[in-house]
RNA sequence: GCGCCCGUAGCACAAUGGAUAAUGCAACAGAUUUCUAAUCUGUGGAUUGCAGGUUCGAGUCCUGCCGGGCGUGCCA
């Protein structure tokens, strides 16, 4: 139930004229209130007062309105009639779904083989599926794209480092058989340091560079024994990134294919851009102009090949773009990466449009902020390093546990990581996603106030209240509300609104930002309004274990938006 | 140089062009005969970077300046 929706749309039908519903942030003005007055006033000449006293008996008789009055420059404020607000309240948790439904592409995640997840795919991931499950919640159908980096220098550079490791395995031979069975092993951890040693030492060391270079040329274009290593380690990799993917408890990708499997599509897509003429040679790399006359910003041509010949990260992504339109054939196609990339995408937007591979209008990129530590520089660990992601969850792992051990309670280790969890998600969720966050250790650790805990700890006393209250009689009529029940009442009518509001401007901090709103008056109710004690009058407690019940429902379902679990007890 | 983003209290962060700029942390003062005190209530703390403009109304839109971040052909 869309409460504001409703009283918009019923408000512009009676006036015969689109107006603004506003919120107004003082209560006190009322639940509503229209500057329908003002605006009018302007075309008719004619006072803004004046005129909202003229509209005002029309609007008191709309049969949700209790009262309706005009106030200071000329709002008119309304006020709901209780008995509606709780007949509209008991559908609060359902969200409207979508008469337009649209299959939309999103690519997210964006892990790397070999390479072990640091905190820039926190964002990512944790925007990404919470994006995700707000898209499915108004009722579109969507495919998680993870485009996974396992096919570049990248593999060239952990090839190479295994073969300076275990020169005597038979992988590096060129007449590799593919059916040999060789008894090798690679530990995850280990693996993960693979990339970033190897990285290193091309960096010194020009030779090794080459024989990279070569190794991954050669790989690219089918070697056997460098194919069945890379399987080998592929899926390692996959594996650990399902386990991050378990352990950030976001919804398993539809797809977890990468550049490798956008490579296989270079060769249709070359076929288009040549067909159109696309593609010019300049500086030995093959390269498609990009640039429009009107730009009046940088627009640096769209690297098809590099001036080795190599595929370039341009050229899978057109490629990735041409497969997604051949599998899902999507009405848009969304990325979520960091804002650094912006320039990227509007250059491979442009040339998926003029190649005519994908429309430029049904693209979008969602930029999110960097995640800087106090100094505003990107976070770094304590000793300088860039900080893995499960660095991250282990330092909220470990405070949550500190701060249970100094209390009297004992909670398990699930309930335990439930809680660190919510702590690092809820802070990345809060954010803007465009802005950059500081990422302060000690306050994610504090769980006081605007935290994720803070959310899961008024779920948890909802939920405990309705298992002591056992089973109830549903309560026919509202009793009398008082001002906790009503505020809390008119947020949770919110929620639909926000939920839209969260998908149409592509912003997932409504919901995160709604769900502290609503913890807080939830809070104020539960402090101030008892339930099952036994002074408390039968049809308050029947009303009032119904509002528990039902805000129990809308947080339930704020708190799955945003991909947390609440735990029994904490 | 050019382009994009940002500037709100000691810190962090919010505000569909609307009314007295919301909230958290930190500080101080309170609340538990009660369903979980990881809670609740209160106090102090803001010339919304600066200067103009548009508007009945600007933190929000426009212009200029100051300050910061990022990007700007072979890294992804």
């Amino acid at each position: 139930m869309n409460l504001y929706k409703y009283v918009s749309e019923k408000l512009n039908e009676k006036l015969g004229f689109d107006a603004k519903l506003e919120t107004p942030r003082n209560r006190e003005f009322g639940d509503f209130s229209t500057n329908a007055a003002m605006v009018m006033a302007k075309n008719a000449g004619k006072n803004p007062r004046e005129l909202a006293n003229e509209i005002l008996p029309k609007i008191a008789e709309l049969d949700f309105v209790e009262s309706a009055s005009v106030a200071g420059p000329g709002f008119i404020n309304l006020k709901i009639k209780d008995d509606f607000l709780w007949h509209a309240v008991q559908s609060a948790a359902t969200i409207t779904q979508t008469t337009n439904p649209m299959v939309i592409d999103m690519d997210y995640g964006a892990y790397n083989v070999a390479k072990s997840l640091h905190i820039g795919h926190l964002r990512t991931s944790i925007v990404g599926d919470t994006f995700n499950r707000i898209a499915r919640s108004v009722g579109h159908k969507t495919f998680s794209w993870n485009h996974i980096g396992d096919w570049g220098k990248p593999m060239g550079l952990v090839i190479a480092w295994i073969e300076r490791l275990h020169p005597e395995l038979p992988y590096f031979r060129d007449d590799f058989n593919p059916n040999t069975l060789v008894d090798y092993e690679i530990d995850a951890d280990e693996l993960n340091t693979y990339y970033p040693a190897a990285s290193a030492l091309a960096k010194q060391d020009p030779e090794f560079q080459l024989h990279a270079q070569e190794i991954k040329a050669k790989f690219q274009s089918g070697h056997p024994g460098y194919f069945a290593l890379y399987e080998k380690f592929l899926a390692i990799s996959l594996r650990t990134m399902n386990n991050t993917v378990q352990r950030l408890n976001i919804l398993p990708f539809d797809y977890d294919l990468g550049e490798r499997n956008a490579a296989k599509y270079l060769d249709p897509v070359e076929k288009i851009l040549r067909e159109k003429n696309m593609i010019y040679k300049n500086d030995g790399a093959e390269i498609i102009n990009v640039k429009r006359k009107d730009d009046n910003k940088p627009m640096p041509p769209y690297m098809w090949r590099d001036s080795r010949g190599a595929d370039t990260y341009d050229s899978t992504d057109l490629a990735a773009v041409y497969c997604r339109k051949q599998t899902d054939n999507p009405d848009r196609i969304i990325y979520i990466t960091d804002l650094r990339q912006s320039l990227h995408f509007e250059q491979l937007f442009r040339v998926a449009d003029m190649s005519g591979i994908y429309p430029y209008d049904r693209f979008e990129h969602i930029g999110y902020g960097t995640i800087n530590g106090d100094d505003g520089k990107p976070f770094k660990t304590r000793d300088g390093n860039a900080a893995g992601l499960d660095d991250i969850l282990d330092a909220a792992n470990d405070a949550v546990t500190a701060r249970i051990a100094s209390t009297d309670k004992k909670l398990d280790a699930d309930t335990i990581q439930m809680i660190a969890l919510a702590a690092v998600k809820f802070n990345d969720l809060l954010h803007d996603v465009r802005a950059d966050y500081i990422f302060d250790p000690k306050q994610i650790t504090s769980f006081e106030g605007r935290t994720g805990p803070y959310v899961l700890y008024t779920a948890v006393r909802l939920n405990s209240v309705l298992r002591r209250a056992g089973e109830f009689e549903q309560s026919a009529n509202a009793v009398e509300m008082n001002a906790d029940e009503r505020n809390l009442i008119i947020e949770l009518l919110d929620f639909d609104r926000t939920v839209q509001s969260a998908f149409e401007s592509r912003a997932t901090d409504l919901v995160a930002n709604y769900a502290y709103d609503l913890c807080q008056l939830i809070n104020t109710f539960y402090h101030n309004c008892p339930i099952l004690r036994d002074d408390v009058p039968a049809d308050t407690r029947a009303m009032r274990l119904d509002l528990v019940q039902i805000a129990a429902n809308v947080l339930t379902r704020t708190v799955d938006l945003m991909g947390l679990k609440i735990p029994k007890e904490m």
